[in-house]
DNA sequence: ACAGGGTTGACAATAATTAGACAATTGTTT
DNA sequence: AAACAATTGTCTAATTATTGTCAACCCTGT
């Protein structure tokens, strides 16, 4: 198998070169003008074809600029030094990147009212393919951790709170969940498992069936670099300690939504405690987690509000052990 | 299944292979007429008429231009070598040696039994990247039809029958069950918008929680040239009644799974019947929609077992106005 | 008459090419 | 600190090939 792939001749286009590695047309040619990084050959009509190894060697470029190399300076290393070169930066890459979101946050708030206001107006009109778009728009402009934070939490919010008014039909708030759900689905699955990262398990305790809130943990939690298994929602406690067993969990988390006063809930909760490990940490979020405070206290639980406290208490997780 | 013989000797039409392959029909003919892309037999009035395996083709060579390659480089490529193509078009990774990412299916002796087996050993490992992996390889494989009739009914059936007997934890099912949601999702999600189509609602009536079943219809809808609105499950009769008018819908479909004999439902019915107009048509499919024969018929409800009945069904509702 | 399909040639949008210019960084010299 | 030079990604313009779409017109069965 190994040995065909690298036998497959097969000659890839501009476009495809360019849409595979990430870099534009434009910088790939410019590259081999410069520094013959790449020196693919020619059809007939003097287009450039590349081989599969010229796209793996652009993508280890690449890599190597994003990572803050000068493209003169290691255009003539060796793929086996790229890829050290990389692997070797990609631990101060993840904390940047949340910077950027933060400090971008702060910059213009008033547009993410926009983007509620505008998925509002399209669920009144029952327009699946508008709410889409403006997920996918919301996340281009303003990164995933963004939309998370402020389009989507607030989203739910308002959805919640008109459904319990009675002013949201019950078509839409279908509507609005399957969309929301396909898209978080979408993103968590399009992450990557990173080998040597730690395990977490992401669901909603029994008799809570609002999975939306653990899909936007799942998320987050994925993009901090963790390695996610989502269960969605009502799982009972037992299977919640067989599963983290089986993946070998570092930590639970659960989002409690709905109802604030579930004496089972409770239950539940001292049962989860007593039969997982004691090495493994239970993160509780949820607009209705304040109101279990006691007993997440007696089980040692952690609570977070928002998001930043979940990314900042995976992190710490993460390095504190 | 006696559905795939059927389907194997079918000839299809210019209009039903555009509309699964989601190329135009000028496109289709400026293919063969350039590159002999397929060769389609002719009848006594000189129309096309194409078989399973001209579709399947096309598709393939649909997603290889979709992916970036030209028409004209990938036009006389193997089947077998475009499937490798698509799957190999995700973007590279950083450890190039990703081909022992997990036990590729191997394309020579895959059945579709081979692939429902695959699916329930990686849900047993709970290992959810495999879960997606072999569901996008089946698509690949066999196309979207393909692949609801021939993997996606039988895993239900076998992770149904599974849950009854006890062999499958919660937390499988959950697994599961949110893969293929999320899967699906996407699918439904990637599909436009066909400006004349007529419209059809995809939904579950009250009390009836099992959505896959009728997300497998929503995609199978779509692929028929639908435009389809997907309100996921449990919802009131007078609810369904809102959203078909909203969305000016044609008809109805309905998915019951489980439980058999359930009175609410079929005063459900009989309500929903009451306050849809007459000329919109309910269509009920599900493994339980045997049980409720009666108040169906009742309602002039059509009932369909299997897939290719609901294709059929909508066909012809469509041309038959 | 009309809807669906077919043929043909034309057309517009993509994609790719080269050569050169520009603006923003970055590093070095004065 | 200011000036200068190298670095580097992006952009424009002119040109060519590829490729999807369309208009115009014909054919056939209902």
């Amino acid at each position: 198998m190994n040995n065909r792939e690298l036998n497959m001749d097969k000659k890839y286009s501009m476009k495809v070169v360019s849409i595979r590695t990430g870099l534009s047309a434009h910088a790939i040619r410019a590259w081999e003008r410069r520094y013959n990084a790449v020196l693919p050959k020619r059809d007939s009509n003097n287009r450039r074809y590349y081989t599969e190894e010229d796209i793996i060697r652009l993508s280890l470029l690449k890599k190597a600029t994003d990572a803050g190399f000068g493209i003169s300076q290691i255009v003539s290393t060796s793929n086996d030094d790229l890829k050290e070169l990389i692997s070797s930066m990609k631990v101060i890459e993840l904390p940047i990147k949340r910077d950027n979101v933060e400090s971008r946050i702060n910059s213009n708030e008033t547009s993410f009212e926009n983007y509620v206001e505008s998925f509002m107006n399209a669920l009144e009109q029952m327009d699946s393919k508008a709410l889409e778009n403006i997920l996918v728009q919301a996340e281009i402009d303003y990164g995933l951790n963004g939309v998370s934070e402020n389009v989507l939490v607030p989203l739910m919010e308002e959805i919640g709170e008109d459904w319990r008014k009675g002013n949201l039909r019950i078509s839409h708030e279908h509507m609005a969940s399957h969309v929301i759900r396909t898209f978080l689905g979408g993103v968590l699955a399009n992450n990557k498992n990173i080998p040597g990262a730690p395990n977490v398990l992401v669901t909603t305790p029994a008799d809570q069936w609002h999975d939306i809130g653990a899909l936007i943990i799942a998320v987050t939690a994925a993009s901090e670099g963790w390695n996610v298994t989502y269960l969605g929602a009502n799982l009972p406690s037992e299977e919640i300690a067989g599963a983290v067993k089986q993946n070998n969990c570092k930590a639970v988390i659960l989002s409690i939504v709905y109802p604030e006063d579930d004496p089972v809930l409770v239950q539940e909760l001292r049962k989860l405690r007593r039969s997982l490990a004691d090495n493994v940490s239970i993160i509780v979020g949820g607009r209705a987690s304040v109101s279990y405070k006691k007993v997440l206290d007696e089980i040692g639980a952690t609570r977070v509000d928002n998001l930043y406290k979940i990314r900042t208490t995976l992190e710490s997780l993460r390095s504190g052990n």
